[in-house]
Parts: C-alpha cells; sequence; structure tokens
DNA sequence: TCCTTCCCGTTGCCGTGGCAACGAAGTTGC
DNA sequence: GCAACTTCGTTGCCACGGCAACGGGAAGGA
C-alpha cells in the first residue's frame, strides 16, 4: 500500500440514505473544504492506494485505524485457520471500515488477525487515527461535526450487518439468494443490476457452497424469476423473488 | 410496561471487556451518582418495568429511543409476516438496545414493524431520547461522556453482531452449536453454564429447526463432547468442542 | 389433585444442498 | 497463437437436516 496523493473528498449533505453511494462519505459529510483541509492535519488523515487481493487493513497492524474507501471495491473478510475465509461485508466508496478493532493485536502481533480488509479491486483509502480524534488536546473544528459522523456510520455499519443476518436466516438457498438480489436491486434502484461479486465470493458471502449457488441460480432461471449472466442480473418476475425471500 | 422508579446505576470502571456483566453499563461508564442525576434530567432518562413476552421497544414507537438494561433479560427480534421471528442477540443487564432505529417508522406507523425488543423475562430498563443527546442547546457536564460512551457501547453491540455471523458460518449444524456454545462459556468464564435461551430459542438464534437441534444436542453428548440438562451445559471434551467449531 | 398447557426429546421420511470431479469458457503471459 | 491458470457451469452421490407427528415430563392454574 503506497501513499496517494490527499484530495477534498467531496461531502454531500449527510443524509444517511445517502451514504454508500459513490461520491459521497457520511464520515465527513456537512464538512466545508477548508474544514476537511484542517482535519487532514488536526486528525492525521491520509490517502494510500492498494492493489486487488492487497491487506488494506488488518488487526495486526500497528495500531487501529478507521478507513473510508474513495474508489475501488474492498471486502470485509474473516480468515479462518483451515484455510477457508468467509465474507463479511463489501465494502464501496465513501463506506467506513475498520471501526471497533480493539487493540488487543497488540498483544499477539505475531498471530495473523483473522479480520482483515483485502480488497477487491484495486483503489485507494482514507485512514485516520482514533487516537487523535477522541484525544482531548486536539482542538479542530471539524472533530466535533467528525465525531457525530462517526457514530452515524458505524449505525449505518451495522445497518448492513442486519441485513447479512436478514439474508442468511433463509433455511433455504433460494431464499438467500433471491433475498441477495433483493436487496441488491434496491440498493442499486434498479432490476437490472450487477453485483461486486464473483460465484466464488458470492458463495461466501451467502455461507453456502460455490457449487450449490451456480445450481440453484440455473434453477432460478428456469423458473423464470431472474435473468443473468456473469456479474450481470436481471430480475424477471419481481414477485416471485419477493415471495422467495418471503 | 409501566413507570419504575429510577435509581443510581452503578457505573463501574468503563472497560469494554466488563460490559455486559451484571452490574455495569458502558453507557454509564464514568459517571459519578452525581452526574447520573443530572442526566436523568437533562437526557430526559426514565425508568420502566416490563413484563415478559412485553414488547420492550419496536419501530413503531412514537420515536426512536435508545434503551440500556438494567435488570432481566431481552431478546433483539426480527418478526416475519409469515408468523415466524428469528433471535437476532440477547440482551443482558448492563447492554444497549434499540440503537440506530431510523425514525422511518413515523411513516407507516400502521405497519406492525418487523424489529422489536421484547421481555424474555420480566426486567427493567432505562430509555433515554437520542434527540436530547444530539441537541445542542441541552449543556450537561454527563453528555459528553454518554455520547463517548454511546459510541463504545454501538462498538460493542456490533462486535456481538459480528460474533453471531461467525457462528453462522459454519454449514453444519455440529459446528454452530459448538461455536455458540463455546462462546457463551467463555463469556461465563466457566466450562459448566446455564444458557438463556430455550431450546426453542436457541433454534431461533442458529437458525435452525428445533428438532435438529435437539438431536445434533443428543448426537455431541453421545460422542461424550458436552452434557446437559435442559438449560445447563457442560464443556466435557472441550478440545473437541473447539474442534467442531474449527 | 386433576387438567391444561407448554417445552423438550425422539423418530421416519425425504428433499435440499454439500462435496468432489470434470469440462467449457474466459483471461493472462510468453 | 499456444499454454497455463482461473472462473464458472454441470452432474452424481448421499448425508445432513428440515418437516411433521407423537409422546412424555415439567409447570401452572383452578
Amino acid at each position: 500500500m503506497r501513499a496517494a496523493p490527499l484530495q477534498f473528498w467531496p461531502p454531500t449533505g449527510g443524509r444517511q440514505a445517502q451514504a454508500g453511494s459513490a461520491g459521497a462519505s457520511l464520515l465527513f459529510a456537512g464538512l466545508s473544504e477548508e474544514q476537511f483541509t484542517c482535519a487532514t492535519s488536526c486528525l492525521g488523515i491520509q490517502a494510500f492506494s492498494f492493489e486487488k487481493d492487497e491487506q488494506v487493513l488488518a488487526c495486526q497492524g500497528a495500531r487501529p485505524h478507521y478507513g473510508v474507501l474513495v474508489s475501488g471495491t474492498g471486502f470485509d473478510v474473516r480468515q479462518h485457520p483451515n484455510g477457508d475465509q468467509t465474507l463479511v461485508d463489501v465494502i464501496e466508496p465513501g463506506d467506513l471500515f475498520g471501526e471497533g478493532w480493539q487493540p488487543r493485536a497488540w498483544a499477539a502481533p505475531e498471530v495473523p488477525r483473522e479480520r482483515a480488509v483485502i480488497g477487491a479491486t484495486a483503489g485507494t483509502v482514507l485512514l485516520l487515527d482514533p487516537a487523535r480524534l477522541s484525544d482531548p488536546t486536539v482542538a479542530c473544528p471539524a472533530k466535533a461535526i467528525v465525531h457525530t459522523n462517526l457514530l452515524n456510520s458505524v449505525l449505518h455499519k451495522q445497518e448492513r450487518l442486519r441485513t447479512k443476518l436478514e439474508i442468511l436466516r433463509h433455511r433455504s438457498l433460494r431464499g438467500r439468494i433471491a433475498n441477495y438480489l433483493l436487496v441488491e436491486s434496491q440498493r442499486r434502484g434498479k432490476s437490472q443490476f450487477t453485483i461486486p461479486l464473483s460465484r466464488g465470493e458470492l458463495a461466501q458471502y451467502l455461507h453456502a457452497d460455490r457449487a450449490a449457488v451456480s445450481r440453484e441460480l440455473a434453477r432460478m432461471k428456469h423458473d423464470g424469476m431472474i435473468d443473468y449472466h456473469r456479474n450481470a442480473f436481471a430480475l424477471r418476475d419481481e414477485q416471485a423473488v419477493a415471495t422467495a425471500s418471503e
């Protein structure tokens, strides 16, 4: 990961519903360009670029950081000792990540931590030091705003985790897939959309087998519910998809 | 739910690791009794008692509230149109709940919201109004502390959701059960413990069938991994349980 | 005490989906 | 253009677990 030029991140409005869409970051919402520039020095915000499959942030890092994705896509993954990993969440531009990582990693830096954020594509991030944010001696006009935004960002992330739990509640694979496609369609606001996951990654996200996902997708296409090719999906019978996800 | 006498809630230390244990609340950590009393008026903190199966908090409420459980046990549930519900999380004394409920419920108060906190046993709660907390005209010495504590509480809750996702990653029911028992054992700090869930509730938490859970528990007992009777569990072969949860 | 109700254990059935293996198609590098 | 590699689709096998039904035991109320 290499340092990258730091430029003004356009904060738009601050409506939580808009968070996650490209061009908006809930964490820096409501900041003027002047305040943002101030924050970069006061709060030690730095920009970095990363490559695909590169580890963007890990528990084993020198110290915990908050990150905001500027461009590209990231995966919030959990790696297990036996080699396989689960995909907890997809991180898109504007999203916060790395929140809540306790500095317990300090204790055992030699153990490769099981939690990490890796690059799904190449991209850039902003990293900021939570210690600077909670340090009372740091007086910055932007700090209060960022602090409030941070709470909203964390709540937004929690909402995403609850959405994933909602997807995972289905006992049938068809229900999980239908729910995922419905959520993804609503997020994009279209019935035709492309997903940021490959088949194998989708299986990891749905906690299922890749072959089984392919098989069930083929069945759903055969039943006329959906259509797809690679990462491009279309909801043919939206009502049927909604019914399948109960 | 009826109003209940409001008394000083003993805040202990503020170490996140202690949060969730009886007698400590991360949200009010670091407050003196004087500050706590001040906060009750400034932030509009009120105490209520609730009964078993009573709805403690729901999205359809007049306005969003944060809650802290004082005594008893609560369930963070998600109710689905077809009647069944999933158990998202168990709320124990000191835990925050109701965070992040958007006031979108205002828009459609007639629809029974799918998300709620219900009483698993009778108990008491403290409710506070987030609007008062974010209102800049309210000047209270305790506000800053509570605001910081709120962020930590939300992060702590997120950690619990991630733990549940970790339990749910297992494709086999035995893996999920083993992981749950391991987590519960670590939380209690003992290899003998009682769980706050009935069989049916445990099945709802694990996103599985009640009969299947009973069957798999019987197999694990037969294999010498665990022992149990009703809600009382004991890890016989802790190594085997750990292996089953990978 | 008796009755009702709820919760838990058990079991047979069988469908869903995990697993492994293979082939096709797309991608990258030389 | 060819080869090595990766990703996706497909399929057979069969075990795990969902579902339904039943029975027993504990709990609560009259």
